[in-house]
RNA sequence: GGUACCAUAGCUCAGUUGGUAGAGCAACGGACUGAAAAUCCGUGUGUCCCUGGUUCAAUUCCAGGUGGUACCA
């Protein structure tokens, strides 16, 4: 399995296209927006001639109304993986979804989906009476895990808690800190270009996503706007807009922002693989060079 | 050419009754086990335009210079 990474607008599409021809392959879609078939324009999934020149596994798989998780891509590709294994020496995997990415390759535990009405409580809880109960509910239940997560970070403890309410065992049991071992070897390959070029590059990423209706795509979507699936940069910006709570610049402007920041987090997601071979986008012939060497 | 005002962080600017400075925006570093394009934590990055003068001490006061803005010619 090759994995090629990097952060968003780096060149990932059109390098990994090239090396799936050479090596006459499929990609596999490591990004937790694209698989939504709604989100298009603001996801930047790859042009229809793109798609059909080569076979794209995991784009506009789901409806923004499906539930979807991790755990689930992990499953997903793994038993998607050992089916194309059986016609194919080697196999994609394109994305900047960094946990995703890392659930696939070193797996991930098996812990209990969320129970939503459990989560809606406690949410409701939070909001209500802050986090200091919740962290005190947390001790009680799961000391262990009160030590060790982020206790400054909502979405934590309460999935901590959610964890330990439904399964009737404290969230840290789950933890085996292990790596899942796979059937597959590992090349990773990561992209990489100076900061200055990345910004331009997303600048005119989003100039070409504005062109094509962004705003139009966002507009469709608006009722829908609670969905986790709609909390990505480019349509929630947009949404304030249409909520009459930042003009339509100042929406722009915030997804130029974000878009920076969301890059910046990915490149610190990837910098933990010490395994890492990081490459230049147009370096195509050095990165199937060292393809055809590996391992 | 004359007069007035201005010059401080990447940008817009505040401030120091003389003891080497801080806001907003931007930027940067990090964490990450089913919301992950989410969420959370952290960081001021400076020749205070230049050169002299006064002073124990000047970014601050004074003089000159340079650059800018406005008005008058």
């Amino acid at each position: 399995m090759l994995s090629i990474s990097g952060p968003t607008a780096v060149g990932k599409t059109r390098c990994s296209l090239q090396i799936a021809e050479h090596f006459k392959t499929e990609i596999i879609s490591c990004d937790s927006r694209q698989i939504y078939k709604e989100m298009k324009i603001g996801t930047a999934v790859p042009e229809y001639t793109e798609l059909q020149r080569i076979k794209h596994h995991f784009i506009g798989k789901l409806s923004i109304h499906d539930y979807y998780n991790v755990s689930m891509f992990e499953q997903d590709i793994v038993n998607l993986s050992s089916r194309l294994f059986e016609s194919h020496n080697l196999l994609l995997m394109v994305g900047g979804s960094g946990m995703y990415l890392n659930a696939v390759l070193y797996g991930i535990d098996d812990i209990p989906d969320p129970d939503m009405k459990i989560r809606e409580h406690l949410i409701q809880q939070h909001e209500s009476k802050g986090l200091s109960p919740l962290l005190t509910q947390l001790e009680k239940l799961d000391p262990v895990s009160y030590q060790r997560i982020d206790r400054n970070n909502p979405k934590r403890v309460i999935r901590a808690i959610e964890v330990c309410l439904s399964s009737g065992k404290p969230f840290s049991s789950f933890h085996t800190r292990q790596i899942k071992s796979r059937d597959f070897d590992i090349l990773m390959i990561g992209l990489e270009i100076p900061r200055e070029t990345l910004y331009e590059r997303i600048d005119k990423r989003i100039d070409i996503m504005l062109e094509q209706g962004l705003e139009n795509e966002a507009r469709q979507l608006h009722p829908h706007q609670g969905l986790i699936a709609l909390k990505s940069i480019g349509y929630r910006e947009f949404f304030q807009y249409f909520d009459g709570k930042v003009s339509k610049d100042e929406a722009i402007h915030l997804i130029r922002k974000n878009t920076r920041q969301y890059a910046r987090k990915q490149i610190n997601w990837l910098k933990r693989y010490k395994a890492m071979q990081w490459f230049h986008p147009d370096d195509v012939d050095g990165m199937i060079k060292r393809i055809e060497t590996y391992p």
